[in-house]
DNA sequence: CATCGATGTTGAG
DNA sequence: TCAACCTCGATGG
């Protein structure tokens, strides 16, 4: 599921597949039919993600902003081959041509699709955007709007510094600045989305263990030191998440458990989801707590005030 | 078949 | 603090 690595991964693959073209857009479901037919036909022009937030800017300032939510997925299809990409109608119409899928969101995979191109939409698709050669179907997002640039820029403005936007020394200040001023818990702050864009409860919870730190702590108790490292550290995992699409987590692996982390999802996190499971640097069991809501996983041992 | 849970956010009280 | 919302795959009977 999306945390800012995913999104950031959708952006790139809209601006490879989309971007400078006139898309066809759809609502098979019907609940996006009017925001649809508003930018259908129209040239994308840019596409950007700010953490969790993903905004496709269309011709005539018109903005598709899509938040994916807890569950929310991007379904991506294209046809392979150059001779079938640039296929005319004829050819398309000869039978078949296989598409190859790629989700993108909570599972991400690729596989043959068996099927005549563009597919049929499956389940409940809110926004299909289709070119000659290439389907993206949205599902079950929590937000999918068009706006102005005017709200573009309030949603904006209500988001903390994004590694991969606020490269440098301006995006590290402003998340130290932020989390400093908060004597709310560190673990809460960091999902925070005006403290900082695109952590989620998975970066959340291996971010705190990777640097030992107790998620009761009071954000503003942290040495200025500690937090530019998670920082950094953020702006790392972000770069790894977008390149391979995996959060994985663990810097305690060689290459070949690194390989088999990538592959399983059980040995790729220190601590998330493994409740009750032994720490994996100290052997005391995981503990799972509700913070705000959402489950907190930490070693009440390595991660000690 | 029904129920549950998930990498999230919003808005009411 | 809590319910509502969006969708689908996993799990249980």
């Amino acid at each position: 599921m999306p945390e800012g690595h995913t999104v950031h991964r959708i952006a790139g693959l809209f601006r490879d597949v989309f971007q400078g073209q006139s898309v066809a857009a759809s609502s098979p479901q019907g609940r996006f039919h009017d925001g649809a037919q508003l930018i259908s036909g129209s040239v994308l022009e840019r596409a950007e993600a700010r953490g969790k937030q993903l905004f496709l800017h269309f011709e005539r300032d018109r903005i598709v902003r899509v938040h994916l939510g807890i569950y929310g997925a991007w379904d991506v299809m294209t046809l392979h081959g150059e001779s079938v990409r640039a296929g005319s109608p004829q050819t398309l119409s000869l039978g078949a041509p296989r598409a190859t899928r790629r989700r993108i969101g909570e599972r991400e995979e690729s596989f043959d699709a068996d099927e005549p191109f563009p597919p049929a939409p499956r389940g409940a698709v809110r926004l299909r955007l289709e070119t000659l050669d290439v389907v993206a179907d949205l599902r079950g997002p929590t937000a999918c709007e068009v706006q102005t640039p005017e709200e573009v820029a309030a949603v904006m403005a209500r988001l903390g510094p994004d590694p991969l936007l606020d490269k440098g020394i301006r995006g590290q200040r402003e998340f130290v600045r932020r989390v400093s001023s908060t004597s709310r818990p560190i673990g809460m702050v960091l999902m925070d989305q005006a403290v900082v864009s695109g952590i989620g409860n998975v970066y959340r919870a291996e971010i705190l263990f990777r640097h030992a730190l107790d998620p009761y702590r009071p954000a503003s108790s942290l040495p200025e030191e500690t937090v530019v490292t998670l920082w950094k550290d953020w702006a790392k995992l972000l770069a790894d998440g977008v390149k391979t699409g995996v959060m994985l987590t663990r810097h305690d692996l060689d290459a070949s458990g690194r390989t088999r982390a990538l592959r399983v999802a059980k040995d790729r996190y220190f601590v998330y989801k493994r409740e009750g499971l032994p720490c994996r640097v100290c052997g005391t069991h995981v503990q799972m707590a509700l913070m705000a809501t959402r489950k907190l996983y930490f070693c009440p041992h390595c991660q000690a005030s």
